[in-house]
DNA sequence: TACCAGGGCCTTT
DNA sequence: AAAGGCCATGGT
């Protein structure tokens, strides 16, 4: 872990808040870059979420990020590495500087970083974004959790298991109002609880074996795919591409992309697509 | 190979 | 108010 940015002044507060030092976690970059749906600011500046089947809600106090309503042990059993919290991402900015349109996207959000989310709700949440836009995409999965997830004390639902999904039918999906996607998401269902797909193993396959296995998958292409094993399993080497990131690659990597950036091209892509959805004429 | 369905949100007109 | 663009995958 790189030692400047190293987050491990961890402290409790009155109601269960913990305080840890995170000085490039920018909350707007994180949770409105596209990789996550369950995330949304609540007038007071507070984000409220819910993953791993708990509520959570979080603000930026100057350098350090508040966890409100987390315990210590959460805290370092679940949070730290939710948010990705122990990775240098000083060394990786540092990498990208070398990189001209890289530089620019990360002097642009500093604060950027990648969620280690859970492989199930990615790969489902990415089957339901295809074809698809960020505020439709939300409700689809709140109609989902709220119709075949699990109540969480407070309020909100878990995001269903496999096996909450794999008996259904898309008759029974109607009320998602997922349209064509109910028979894609039923599919990847019924394939995890089979164990045609291995999701806890894909985060140690080769990439185009684990690819190949997600595409298995009906309605699994290489942009899901890529996306459920960036976001989802933690491979930084998948570089999900998509309109946007084709356009960029086009306008900026005429050549390619650097070989020596591949092994964080999915960081890199994160920072570019976050840059240039940001600066879209539509956008300004 | 090229094209199109699907559906709701968005921007532009 | 209405029209047109957008989008990942599978099917034709």
């Amino acid at each position: 872990m790189g030692p400047e940015n190293a987050m491990t002044a961890t402290t409790t507060t009155a109601q269960h808040t913990v305080l840890v030092s995170a000085p490039d976690f920018d909350p707007s970059a994180v949770f409105e870059n596209g990789q996550c749906f369950r995330w949304e600011r609540q007038p007071d500046g507070v984000w409220a979420g819910i993953a791993h089947g708990r509520r959570l809600r979080l603000r930026k106090d100057g350098e350090d990020l508040l966890l409100i309503g987390a315990s210590i042990d959460e805290m370092d059993t679940l949070w730290r590495r939710y948010f990705d919290l122990d990775r240098d991402y000083t060394a990786i900015r540092t990498a990208f500087l070398q990189d001209t349109p890289l530089a620019r996207a990360v002097a642009f959000a500093p604060g950027l970083r990648l969620l280690r989310q859970e492989p199930w709700e990615t790969l489902c949440s990415f089957i339901l974004s295809q074809n698809n836009n960020i505020p439709r995409i939300k409700g689809i999965i709140d109609r989902l959790c709220t119709a075949f997830g699990t109540p969480i004390p407070g309020g909100g639902f878990t995001f269903p298991l496999p096996e909450a999904l794999a008996g259904l039918s898309v008759e029974e999906l109607a009320p998602v109002r997922c349209g064509f996607r109910a028979k894609y998401v039923l599919d990847a269902a019924r394939k995890v609880v089979d164990g045609t797909v291995q999701l806890e193993q894909l985060s140690a396959m080769p990439l185009d074996d684990a690819r190949a296995a997600l595409q298995t998958i009906h309605g699994v292409g290489p942009k899901v795919a890529d996306c459920a094993l960036l976001f989802g399993c933690g491979r930084l080497d998948c570089f999900p591409v998509d309109v946007w990131v084709r356009r960029i690659l086009a306008a900026y990597y005429p050549n390619g992309f650097p070989e020596a950036l591949r092994p964080l091209g999915g960081i890199a892509q994160q920072f570019l697509f976050h840059y240039e959805r940001c600066h879209a004429a539509s956008s300004k």
